[in-house]
DNA sequence: TATTGTTATACTCTATAACTATA
DNA sequence: TATAGTTATAGAGTATAACAATA
């Protein structure tokens, strides 16, 4: 704590004191940023972000429930009903109700949306490498794994 | 690509391919979590995440241009001015406007602002050191500094 | 003309509660 | 009673555009 707080001296020179280093801000700084470079890669599809990581999952693990897939992918039940609404509504998903639980509703790609996955996935392939800015391929790879583990998914791939 | 599509044997296990990998991802995923640290250790104050953010660097940083303020915590213009009315109409940040630039708003806490930021700083820091929950120290501060070259704020202590 | 901040509007994501239907 | 999903509503954050005042 005997560090001087110094005060501003320019006007684009500002403290940040220690919440420079809570996590909450630098993820959403990160995530700003992240996004930004979202629509500027994939803006021109129409996607909006969320959406091309659930069509994605859907295809990988086909035939599960989506309240399932809503766990694992930390999205609330009322919010992917409306994801899901939206992916049928394109014609890119469609759903079934299996008969050994007639509650559950069980989600696969269409034809349209697994050509569509295809069709897009270099360009999200290319996103995923690019969003890497100013830090080098080792400090990126350092970066997700380090996320990875703190988010619990070390296992992923 | 020679890696085996692996399917769904039980229902909470998810493939989730490459896009384990995205920075946006692993992001949202990331920020999910640190929301719920956030309302869990400081949601009892009635206090929305980045609110105390901009109390603490309006704190450290009085009597700057809220614009200035906004940019480097990456907060559009509109928002802000949301942000800082609250703040305003709760009693804890004063505006005035300089004479040497009249379209200006210059911020400052006010004695009320000052002491709130005051007390609740060790919840907040409590909080930041909680944040890591699977993380050892070494790595917890290494994501740290990696997020912070990300986001461009080496140079932020 | 350009810049600072405000107002208005809308959209994404999240959160909660009430509801239906199945189990 | 509990669970899967839906509907409705609200709030936080973000984005854009139009605007007023000032530079």
């Amino acid at each position: 704590m005997n560090r001087p707080v110094r005060n501003h001296t320019a006007s684009d020179e500002i403290a940040f004191g220690e919440i420079g280093t809570s996590l909450g801000f630098l993820l959403r700084l990160a995530q700003v940023r992240a996004f930004d470079g979202f629509y500027a890669s994939l803006g021109h599809l129409g996607l909006k972000p969320g959406e091309f990581t659930v069509l994605w999952v859907i295809g990988l693990n086909p035939d599960l429930p989506q309240g399932a897939i809503a766990r694992k992918l930390r999205i609330k039940p009322a919010h992917m009903t409306k994801l899901v609404q939206r992916a049928v509504d394109a014609g890119l998903v469609e759903r079934s109700v299996p008969d050994d639980d007639r509650r559950s509703v069980l989600l696969r790609l269409t034809d349209k949306g697994t050509r569509f996955v295809a069709d897009n996935k270099p360009a999200f392939l290319n996103l995923v490498a690019s969003e890497n800015t100013r830090l080098d391929a080792q400090e990126f790879e350092t970066l997700v794994r380090l996320l990875q583990k703190f988010n619990g998914l070390e296992d992923v791939k």
